[in-house]
DNA sequence: GTACATGCAAACGTTTTGCAGCGAA
DNA sequence: TTCGCTGCAAAACGTTTGCATGTAC
């Protein structure tokens, strides 16, 4: 498996810069590419691929097939991530997005997202009991929320 | 989602135990549902559905749907477990496997099986910052293995 | 004998791919 | 004008399901 980053990022936090990483990288700025980004812009979390496709209110919707490939294009020059939160389909989110870690609970299914920054002290535990350089930003944490976990205490 | 471990665990470390939970639990003790089983105890690692309906050798091979349900079934009671290393099938492994957690690197693409005490400190720091119960065992950990983080630095 | 489990086959949801034509540069 | 990108369609992949038959109890 291959996980996001693969190039350095080049966060973009508006279109106008995303399209300049576009073009910096000798893509094409097509409308459908537009419509990818737009989506992730006004998105207010992850979006399947689906959904994206389907177009932000009053935009076009745009091929499915298509709508993968420059995702998968997006995600190759650091613009696009996508994490996998459960069983169904792959959710994408802007690189840049500032909370790009995520916490799922296995008992109420509740999603929460949070700054890399508040997992940093688990990467250091992992770091020195393991040597290993964790980064959760492709699979989320599972386990019991905060509630949850109290409830069962 | 739901993640494993619905009921209490009932762990068998051989197929003697494995049996008697099955029949404690009302289900029947079917040849498929023993390949299953062999197949996970002969393993030196996770399994896909599709390997283990493959059987082990010399055994027959049985039918790859009855197989998930199969694995779904001793899942719920316990048995099994399945864990996403990547972007492929669910790979399966018994319940009361020691080192069920795991470590994957995004950089060379290998799979570091840890035992659960091993990611203590990483779930105590996760609890601090977060109020969140961590489990690792349905997705890896993904990051930079030991050697590939001492590369790159 | 009676559920329950099996094998087979079809369908499912997600993602990938081949290809002819369109459009950004 | 050119090559990259699009839409469409088909296929691939992992998994689930319906149903008639078989079998553990």
């Amino acid at each position: 498996m291959t996980v996001s980053h693969a190039c350095p990022a080049l966060p973009a936090h508006d279109l106008d810069a995303a399209i300049a990483a576009m073009r910096s990288r000798g893509l094409r700025v097509s409308s459908a590419r537009r419509l990818v980004l737009q989506a992730l812009l006004h998105a207010d979390g992850p979006l399947s691929a689906e959904r994206i496709a389907a177009g932000v209110e009053g935009g076009l919707p745009s091929d499915l097939g298509s709508t993968y490939r420059n995702l998968e294009t997006l995600e190759q020059i650091g613009l696009v991530r996508h994490v996998h939160l459960g069983h169904g389909p792959g959710l994408y989110t802007l690189a840049a997005r500032a909370a790009s870690e995520y916490l799922v609970c296995e008992a109420c299914d509740s999603v929460r997202a949070v700054p890399p920054r508040a997992l940093d002290s688990a990467r250091a535990a992992i770091r020195e009991a393991l040597g290993h350089e964790a980064s959760f930003s492709h699979f989320p944490i599972v386990g019991l929320c905060a509630e949850c976990a109290g409830e069962g205490s």
